[in-house]
DNA sequence: AGAGCAGACTAACAAGTGTTAGTTTTGAAT
DNA sequence: ATTCAAAACTAACACTTGTTAGTCTGCTCT
């Protein structure tokens, strides 16, 4: 680990705010405040507010699009791959809190870069549905609509980021375990 | 039914428009400009931009809140009355998909509203936590972390009004029982 | 000691913000 | 046709926005 640049230290910190109050509301002079200095030395590190938003959000979601390719190429059942797309969100999401948070809600707000998100967005989105499908059509998933069940574990689990500050006492592993039991077996008895 | 009055239309309109860019980057020129008129033509109906937000947000976070009290006080065991959150859910979202973005993710835009908002939203989550413990107690519900089975149920729900306007077939009662049938029974077979 | 430079600063800009004041248009009721 | 209020308009305001230009400070390496 080498130790932050500045640079990282402002896109961190933009991360949290960003977090907060979400991109349009948080301006300049306040990132700037809160790393200590004045608006216009933020520009010898960065060359816009963009550029902060698009470092986030493209890192993350190339980390979930990249993920669940090696997912649905591994070797495991469905089940298993599902429960490893839930490890995969809850380790990005326990790394990142704060980046999430623009994912979720700020990706609208990209400009140069909304297209390739999207793409990826959709990318991702479409392997997750395939996994499902192979999964009814090899009789370990019940056949409900894939769409719905997509949506709903992918609703939780972009949710997470909201969720884990609270519970810091949870580990990573014992909150995934949680998940997938509830997500895969339901909560019935 | 009565007829809406240009205030009603005014407040539809940037409902819409928080959902696409959130609340602080929707401007009120924006606004003015879906509605076909000009800025300070909107003062006539509204006496601030902080205004529509407080009545879109505090109008649907009291419907669920009131909501959530009547099934927790009706006669159903502990997994029906989760039923009949999710049909709450359900029915919220589709008649007031646009609100729903708002109360998801512009709440802390609230100025005068904000702890009122947050004693609803509190309230709610006691209710609900309530539901999944009551069935804990009584074997209905599996004993795990009931905080992970409410944020499994409530991430779900609340992202109901993403989804919603992409599946126009799918009908309110098959979507609240797909949810039922995937967030109660699990999805292996 | 001095050079060089990363990284802070002050000052300012053009454009955009929510909102107000005052005026004109519109359309229904008399 | 006149009245009158609802609802549009124009013009302007004070303030905030992201960003640039130019300058000063302090550390590191010779």
């Amino acid at each position: 680990m080498m130790q932050p640049t500045r640079k990282d230290e402002i896109i961190k910190t933009a991360a949290k705010l960003f977090k907060e109050k979400g991109y349009s509301a948080v301006t300049m002079r306040d990132l700037a405040t809160a790393m200590g200095m004045k608006a216009a030395s933020l520009y010898n590190h960065i060359s816009s507010k963009q550029e902060i938003l698009k470092i986030i959000i493209i890192s993350i979601a190339e980390d979930f699009t990249q993920g669940i390719d090696v997912i649905y190429n591994s070797e495991s059942n469905n089940l298993g791959k599902l429960s490893q797309v839930i490890e995969l969100h809850v380790k990005i999401a326990t790394n990142n809190t704060y980046g999430m948070a623009s994912l979720n809600n700020d990706w609208m707000h990209l400009e140069g870069q909304l297209d390739y998100y999207l793409s990826l967005r959709n990318k991702y989105e479409a392997t997750f549905l395939n996994i499902i499908k192979d999964g009814i059509a090899s009789s370990e998933i019940k056949a409900v609509n894939p769409e719905i069940i997509m949506f709903t574990m992918l609703s939780t689990l972009r949710s997470l980021f909201l969720w884990i500050p609270k519970k810091e006492d949870l580990n990573a592993n014992d909150l995934a375990n949680s998940l997938s039991r509830i997500l895969i077996q339901g909560i019935n008895k």
